[in-house]
DNA sequence: GTCTATAAGTCGATAGAC
DNA sequence: GTCTATCGACTTATAGAC
């Protein structure tokens, strides 16, 4: 799957900080995980703090490109919609996996001062796109009861994150589901 | 404000649980923070899985006590739904610490399978509340727009863990206000 | 019930050879 | 860029005196 150590890195300990926590997991879990010794893990990453951030830039960056993707083409609010909610379904792995930021947040004193302000940065963004996805959806019809776009993003978000602890909770993706029912009913594509 | 060192300890490690995540404190810590040694912990929790189990039961009696006390005299749905918001805004704590249910649910699978099975029974007793407070607002016009309480419910506790996360990544309570202000439109008290 | 002392292991991190 | 070897600090946990 990973081309170069550095991304096999990324990849395993990216799995392991949304599965066990920032705090769950150790360089000798990653060194296994990858096949090195984890002496090596230093060269790439000198230090874990270091490694923390390096993630949530790739994780900001990534959901970025996901954004410009979609955005290319023009799409109804709802289809807007519905497109960052299976972002966040397919983020949960069966039940097993958190968003990042959501992991983050709960070690938020233990980690550097710019992941904080990644995270900061990343929810802007989906808040960004959220209430554009609901003002477009207020007038084309394809999402029914907006009063307030930006309130709506507002609440959203926090859901978005919330279906997903949900979900992980009980190992069972059906939470998310459920959780997500009520605004899935508002969206008419 | 502890009456013996065992409340102490579990007061000293709720904090840090909900501030830091399970695995962002050590019995060190408890130790400085109540003043004892840290050997001397043991005597009253034998190993951290241990404690970990006796934060979660006593979290799930407080609020088991809390719905009780609050159901003791007939209210509106609307003032049920008010209270349980304010409950968890109130567990938020300026924007530094989250609910246990979601600290715990980050480091999942590092903890004993009895808190995964409390968890799971604090949040069908919310839920439950939930519904009933959706359910009686339905009937007395408390609560507008209605439609179906138990798909209300499962949106909602998601949402007001989703909010505690929100204020957290910015240490700012005013994020769990905008994340919950789309519900509280909704009660007419 | 709290203490001192200590075990046995893991943590992130460094030095230096290849 | 990866390795072996090792460091010092910290982790949970135990034994046994008081």
């Amino acid at each position: 799957m990973a081309i170069d150590t550095k991304t096999a890195l990324l990849d395993s300990a990216e799995r392991a900080a949304r599965t066990l926590g920032f705090d769950g997991f150790s360089y000798a879990d990653l060194a296994e995980d990858v096949g090195i010794r984890k002496a090596s893990i230093h060269h790439h990453f000198p230090s874990k703090a270091n490694l923390s951030v390096a993630l949530m830039q790739r994780y900001l960056a990534k959901f970025e490109a996901v954004r410009a993707e979609f955005d290319a083409n023009p799409r109804t609010g709802g289809a807007h919609l519905d497109a960052i909610i299976g972002n966040y379904r397919a983020g949960i792995n069966g039940g097993k996996s958190l968003c990042l930021c959501v992991t983050f947040t709960t070690s938020r004193d233990s980690l550097p001062p710019e992941v904080a302000d990644l995270i900061r940065r990343f929810r802007i963004m989906m808040m960004d796109w959220l209430e554009a996805a609901f003002r477009t959806g207020q007038g084309d019809g394809s999402i029914t009861g907006v009063l307030d776009p930006a309130i709506e993003a507002a609440a959203t978000l926090p859901l978005l994150e919330g279906a997903q602890l949900a979900a992980r909770t009980q190992e069972d993706p059906v939470l998310f589901d459920k959780a997500m029912q009520l605004l899935k009913q508002r969206i008419k594509n």
